[in-house]
DNA sequence: TCCTGGAATTGAAACGATTCAATCCCGGTG
DNA sequence: CACCGGGATTGAATCGTTTCAATTCCAGGA
């Protein structure tokens, strides 16, 4: 394989020309430019990373950490996450090394060991619990990265979040202007950061509305299709009286959609439905999904932006990202 | 951060000594082995990645190209693909990189710039086609890979596969013991290997049971839940009958099971309906689908086993899984 | 013609590991 | 008591870059 100094050799110039070439960070004539970048295409070289990472300390990776265990994430969700991250890296010629972790307990020693063997420049968080080990974690041990999801209480850290708060405002708001006045809601237990965010703007658009907060329209299960399934089951079953109902994510409202059609009543004509996230399958239920769209590139971009900048050893701006109400059928 | 000198000074002997604990690549003292793990426990110190990329001329990266745009793969099959993927990568200490791709021409930049770089020990490929430029390129560039799907016509080269077309003779002849004769087909277009295999495998299945294949109950469409459901629906509007549906993937059956509700016809108990993959929303269906499992573990494992060998110059045999049929309500 | 000064180029020293060859140590043998 | 042999240890070279400091080059001014 071509090195740096086989192209120095061809092009007839010194390695240190052709670095300076390679990163132009030094003055080169722009004829001997040509003539290095010649050699480069002949030989088809491309730098040793390794070797690069050593001089420059730094390897251009972003590291992200996917919980594989209990806590696995099976939400489709993460899949345009992790097409977005891509993206997004490869717009900045970084890579990303997905480091996959069964066990919770093992995730500070795979972030050490990535991080001090500088596999990785910094981390990008997600699946961010309330009381979150690795934030602590990282922040006492001075390593850089940014969490998709914020969290109280840990000090400051720069995060990137969708603002759930907003979208379930908007929700609540959207549903009470056509009318509804008995909105279910159905969330996963609120030791997930975004569940709590969202749960709190369905209170807070309940109060614009001049709503009052329903316990029996309040549910907790579980973050599946069959967890709204089984919710609603409950809710129809008790017989408390909805028109609408709101899902914390757009699989939960598919579940809860199902249960909607087995009890004869058809969403979107009988009971509004509303999910969260815009997966692709939302617009390909029956009926369509009205939904608030994650939008996933600029979540990349922001996530990938900030990352960069902690690396670069700044504290970047969080940032809060609004979703978008995407209004199909089924409200 | 420490370094194995170090490490070295620390624990009194030399960096070779500390290299040689480190790989146990040469004869050590017990005694002395254990003062050289005390302070690289003292110092909590992890060995450069890439100094080490640089001397063993490894990196230790099982490389994973993820197309993002039209080709982007949204089926969430592909998310517990990444899980498993993960897994088994931790468990032969290697890391897995991602490098996505929006424009299938710079695939193969792409590839020489992350193996050539030695970013990567070679590469793992999804999302096979049936004419895939990939193929040749590794081939001719002597670049180790394993392919996830057979392609033909393609020389020789190691893949691991799931087998498609037994999975699909068992689904035929599990329906034909429950007295079903008329087995409709879903497939997504045939270019996709997987879809040619599983096609076949229906087919083979017609052909054991004594059953004749017929145009009418075999519908070529788009791989997504909208594709079964659209399929489905068109074949019940033609009024062509049938008492059960096979779907190439379980997101076609999904949208199939779907189509039949809204037709009146309980999947299940009017209609049996078997899907493949077995991805987590299979189970959560209703009624349950019954399903042929890819086995993920055991082809992740598979996977990088075979990436393994491939990478030391070996030509690993190839590796054909079984599909497991998941029975539940469905059918 | 000789200087001067800035631009272009180069040599050589890192970066942090691995590994070959050389040295050291030590108990056992002759 | 000298010597031997093999295990344990070490020194130094090396992997392929980057970058500092030193050198060369060259046009323009005196």
């Amino acid at each position: 394989m071509a090195t740096i100094r086989d192209v120095a050799r061809r092009a007839g110039v010194s390695p240190a020309t052709v670095s300076y070439v390679l990163n132009n960070s030094g003055p080169v004539r722009p004829e001997t430019r040509e003539r290095v970048l010649r050699a480069i295409a002949e030989l088809g070289y491309h730098p040793h990373a390794g070797a690069r990472q050593l001089k420059r300390r730094r390897s251009d990776t972003v590291g992200l950490i996917l919980p594989t265990g209990e806590r696995r994430l099976s939400d489709p969700f993460f899949l345009e996450l992790i097409h977005a991250l891509g993206d997004a890296c490869a717009d900045h010629h970084l890579d990303l090394l997905i480091a996959t972790c069964r066990d919770p307990a093992a995730d500070l020693r795979l972030i050490d060991r990535l991080y001090k063997g500088r596999r990785v420049d910094g981390f990008l968080l997600i699946d961010l619990q309330r009381q979150d080990p690795r934030i602590p974690h990282l922040q006492q041990a001075g390593i850089p990265f940014v969490a998709f999801g914020r969290v109280e209480g840990n000090g400051e850290f720069p995060w990137v979040d969708v603002d759930g708060a907003a979208g379930m405002r908007e929700a609540v708001a959207y549903l009470v202007g056509k009318g509804h006045r008995r909105i279910a809601y159905l969330s996963p237990p609120l030791s997930f950061t975004f569940a709590y965010h969202r749960f709190r703007g369905y209170q807070q658009g309940l109060i614009e509305a001049d709503l009052p907060f329903e316990e029996a329209l309040f549910r907790i299960t579980r973050l599946t299709m069959e967890g709204g399934y089984e919710a609603t089951r409950a809710l129809l079953s008790e017989g408390v009286p909805f028109t609408a109902l709101i899902a914390a994510t757009d699989l939960m409202a598919l579940g809860a959609m199902r249960a909607l059609h087995e009890a004869g009543r058809t969403p979107g004509q009988d009971v509004a439905v509303i999910g969260f996230d815009d997966i692709p399958m939302a617009a390909q239920a029956h009926p369509p999904l009205t939904t608030l769209r994650q939008p996933m590139d600029q979540i990349g971009k922001a996530l990938v932006r900030t990352w960069l900048a902690a690396v670069n050893g700044e504290s970047p701006p969080s940032t809060l990202i609004p979703p978008i109400l995407i209004r199909r059928e089924s409200a």
